[in-house]
DNA sequence: AGATCAGATCGATGAATGTCAATGGGAGGT
DNA sequence: ACCTCCCATTGACATTCATCGATCTGATCT
């Protein structure tokens, strides 16, 4: 069993997507867990870019966003569902339309959770 | 069909990780799926502790990751190469053991391609 | 050479996930 | 009332994935 020097500190973990920030590593498994659950709702194709569009314009309704994805309608629902479930985007009922809009802030703590400044 | 109105624009994907970042959103299909596949590596409870006690300790050979993780040693050989693989970690084999340390770039890439600035 | 140890690979298994057709539920419009 | 449109939900299917036991490859040591 060799040994291991210690050198530079990366936390992992932002104080709004997780709780205070962590000073000691290891992850906590439940800090662990809830950070993997934000990241994989984040990864998937369709889904970054459904983000990448809402990013782009702002607000959009789920029909506007079928055509560019090429994905049926039960899908776009399904993609829609995961990640407003992770608190990445938030969608609002306007009469007969769902408009749904990015969460930036979310985004930005779970750059802060990978070790952002 | 409701009309949609053009707010902020969050670029979604960096230099180092997808090549010359994007102006117009939506991103690509190949792009998409480049950035989930990193995400998804990252997406992982198991990795992510992983992750951090790598952040924490430097470099550390596969001998004392699994006590900390508490698996076996085929799934820690499973998730360092599934690390490795997307970039986020490199091992080196020095005599017996093999030695694993971060490749911070490739998160900084990560945060990059999130929006960070 | 033989024994030992670190870690990668193989094979199997159970769970999670992306996808879509079909259906259901509301909100508008006539 | 009826019909239409938007979207969520259900059920089913195929694929992917995390996990571990067993095995294989190399490197080290006696």
């Amino acid at each position: 069993m060799p040994t291991a020097r210690a050198t530079a500190h990366l936390p992992l973990v932002g104080e709004a997507l997780c709780g205070p920030p962590l000073t000691e590593v290891p992850l906590s498994d439940s800090d662990s867990v809830r950070l993997a659950a934000v990241l994989a709702a984040l990864a998937d194709p369709v889904r970054l870019r459904l983000i990448s569009i809402l990013a782009a314009q702002g607000e959009v309704c789920s029909c506007h966003l079928q055509e560019p994805l090429g994905k049926s309608q039960p899908t776009i629902s399904h993609h829609t569902r995961v990640l407003a479930r992770a608190g990445l985007i938030e969608g609002e009922k306007r009469g007969k339309w769902t408009w749904w809009r990015i969460v930036p802030e979310r985004l930005a703590s779970i750059r802060a959770a990978l070790g952002g400044t």
